[in-house]
RNA sequence: GCGCCCGUAGCUCAUCCGGAUAGAGCAUCGGCCUUCUAAGCCGAGGGUAGCAGGUUCGAGUCCUGCCGGGCGCGCCA
């Protein structure tokens, strides 16, 4: 209805411009729901910003827009209010047409073709497969999923991927951490690196896994393995120098091959507890790409290379630094430091460079907002490589805070002192965790009560959403127990029956579904879903407790009937979205 | 110190590229189950949108400064 309408002014402003009374104006028209309907159901506010650029009264300009707007018979009535808002009223039977528009489309209600098959890679999660993913990953993980799903739904083509770090120091400090555990399975004493994963069972789990393949394989002695090593934290050394060296030695005692068999099994292990808890978390994608594979294929050189081609890689001190400056960032960035190693800054180069190779029309990263500082490297980067970085939205989630018992949980994954996702799943349930995660903007600091998530009373507006669904099917199975028909194309052409304000209600909600749906998948704002849901199972339970659907009038009972029947398709394809299940019953 | 995000009702949050009287939920108080699920509905109270300026016909929304909170400022990943 929106565009019908903007198509409407169009036509108007059109034919001002020929008889020369716009000038050369071009304004961008906006079509607006009106907060209330007494403004009628749609505003334009078109001859505002108009009025000020020709001189002339906002009012008077209307005026001229609405004599010369084509007649439609969608529009009951045009009125001319306020400083000059042209609002529109609609026609009853173009509101209640929307019922028979999602009886007829289903689940496909709400899609939309805004994205004209653009193809978009939404990047998120990607969390280093050093352990579990924990709650603060989870909010990218609901997040990212109904960004992607949104954006599918509003006629994008979507590639979801997971980038798996699999090649950095962490990783080898994992590997060491699960050697040193297979050692002391094996019966040796000695005192983990307090900068280790020192307190997650999962390493000893792995370790306990390798040894049951590998048997003593990989075994040394304690003493050997750390015989000269510089000393930890609590003998007054450095823990960074103390791990490295540990590292260090592995490689050198067990050799290339059987340290990769040792890094592989704990990153094999944990990549897959991450490809499960996503999985049942309802979260799933097209492609897992690896760091590793990144490398391997020489992308990382070629993108390093292909900056120096284009001038902006320079040597000092040894390491190798890209002019990022050049492009607006505080400081030019080490791509290969001094030691030859290079930087995860510039596998993320080659990464970005592959991705924009790879032809997609857009690429969303979603990253947990500390990486924001990250934000103006990578544009500038691609720009460096003369690639359009517009092309690149980087969507930063802010962090979820944790409250158990009205205190804050500290989080670290170094310390094992965090809540995993699974624990969060088990505890709430998928449906309350995916809902909980998008009420917000992501740009909005969260606190996520754990307490009140886990409880389960009706602070948790999933429920209520749910509820509505799990009573219209409930009116359904009622309807057949009680000895009633249903008739949809006899509801269809009954609508007009519906005169009550609730009704009236629920067809102006219904129908505002597909911009709500395209509108939150343009903006990245799953949240706006999750409102609009909340809005129209209200709708629902106020019109619930009002009326009675299952009456004796066939006519009336079709009509309403059909009208619960499309709240209800309508409320499940939005939960369907939000990854949210919509039960029959509860 | 510099940069990014945030500040709206007692609490948690909306407010659609600036628009009409700033809205919900929770909590509090008062009503509604002989009728399709009370995980529901109806009603009431509750606001200087952090503070101070500015731009605009119009500012919670844009700009500047200050205050408060979060995060980030490595040849770590």
């Amino acid at each position: 209805m929106k565009r019908h309408l903007t198509e409407l002014i169009q036509a108007a402003l059109a034919s001002l411009q020929q008889s020369g009374e716009l000038g050369g104006e071009q304004p961008d028209i906006v079509i607006e729901r009106t907060r209330d309907t007494r403004f009628g159901d749609f505003a334009c506010n078109v001859a505002m910003p108009l009025a000020k650029r020709l001189g002339r009264k906002p009012r008077d300009l209307a005026e001229l827009i609405v004599a010369r707007l084509p007649a439609s018979a969608q529009v009951a009535k045009v009125e001319i209010a306020g400083p000059g808002f042209i609002n529109f009223t609609m026609s009853p039977e173009a509101v209640r047409a929307v019922v028979g528009e999602v009886l007829e489309a289903g689940e496909a209600f709400g899609h939309s073709t805004a994205g004209n098959g653009q193809y978009v890679q939404v990047e998120f999660v990607s969390a280093n497969p050093t352990g579990p993913l924990h709650v603060g990953h989870g909010r990218g993980a609901a997040y990212g999923a109904t960004v992607a799903d949104l954006l599918a739904a509003a006629g994008f083509r979507v590639h979801r991927e997971y980038y798996i770090n699999d090649a950095g120091r962490q990783m080898d400090i994992l590997a060491a951490s699960i050697w040193l555990r297979y050692l002391e399975l094996g019966g040796e004493e000695l005192q983990f690196p307090s900068n280790g994963y020192k307190s997650d069972d999962y390493v000893w789990d792995i370790a306990a896994a390798l040894r049951n393949e590998h048997g003593h394989a990989f075994h040394h002695a304690a003493a050997v393995v750390f015989q000269d090593l510089p000393p930890d934290e609590p003998q007054g050394g450095d823990k960074e120098e103390h791990i490295d060296a540990i590292v260090a030695r592995a490689k050198e005692l067990l050799g290339e091959d059987n340290y990769r068999v040792v890094f592989d099994k704990g990153l094999e292990v944990i990549t897959n507890d991450i490809r499960q808890d996503l999985e049942e978390f309802g979260v799933a994608y097209q492609e897992w790409y690896s760091e590793r594979s990144l490398v391997q294929s020489g992308a990382v050189d070629r993108a390093i290379a292909k900056l120096e081609k284009a001038g902006y890689i320079y040597e000092k001190e040894g390491a190798k630094w890209f002019r990022s400056t050049e492009f607006g960032d505080e400081k030019d960035r080490v791509v290969v430091r001094d030691n030859g190693v290079k930087t995860y800054f510039a596998s993320d180069i080659a990464y970005h460079m592959e991705k924009f190779e790879r032809g997609f029309d857009r690429v969303i990263d979603v990253w947990g907002a500390d990486h924001h500082g990250y934000v103006p490297r990578v544009k500038a980067a691609l720009q460096a490589m003369g690639q359009d970085a517009a092309k690149l939205d980087v969507l930063l989630v802010q962090f979820a805070i944790l409250y158990r018992g009205g205190e804050r949980v500290q989080m670290s994954t170094r310390s094992g002192s965090f809540v995993t996702l699974r624990e969060l799943r088990n505890e709430v349930g998928n449906d309350a965790a995916r809902f909980f995660y998008v009420m917000r903007k992501c740009e909005q600091h969260m606190d996520f009560d754990l307490d009140l998530a886990k409880s389960q009373s009706n602070d948790n507006p999933v429920y209520y959403i749910q509820y509505a669904h799990a009573r219209i099917c409930s009116v359904m199975r009622q309807m057949t127990e009680k000895g009633y028909s249903y008739d949809p194309s006899a509801g269809l052409a009954h609508l007009h029956l519906l005169t009550e304000d609730h009704e009236q209600a629920l067809f102006n909600r219904l129908g505002r579904y597909p911009e709500v749906v395209e509108g939150a998948a343009l903006a990245h704002e799953p949240h706006q879903l999750a409102h609009y849901l909340r809005e129209l199972a209200n709708d629902f339970h106020t019109y619930y407790n009002a009326h009675q659907f299952l009456v004796d009038a066939a006519g009336l009972r079709d009509a309403r009937l059909a009208l619960i029947s499309a709240t209800r398709q309508v409320i499940a394809n939005g939960l369907g979205l939000l990854g949210v299940n919509a039960p029959e019953s509860m």
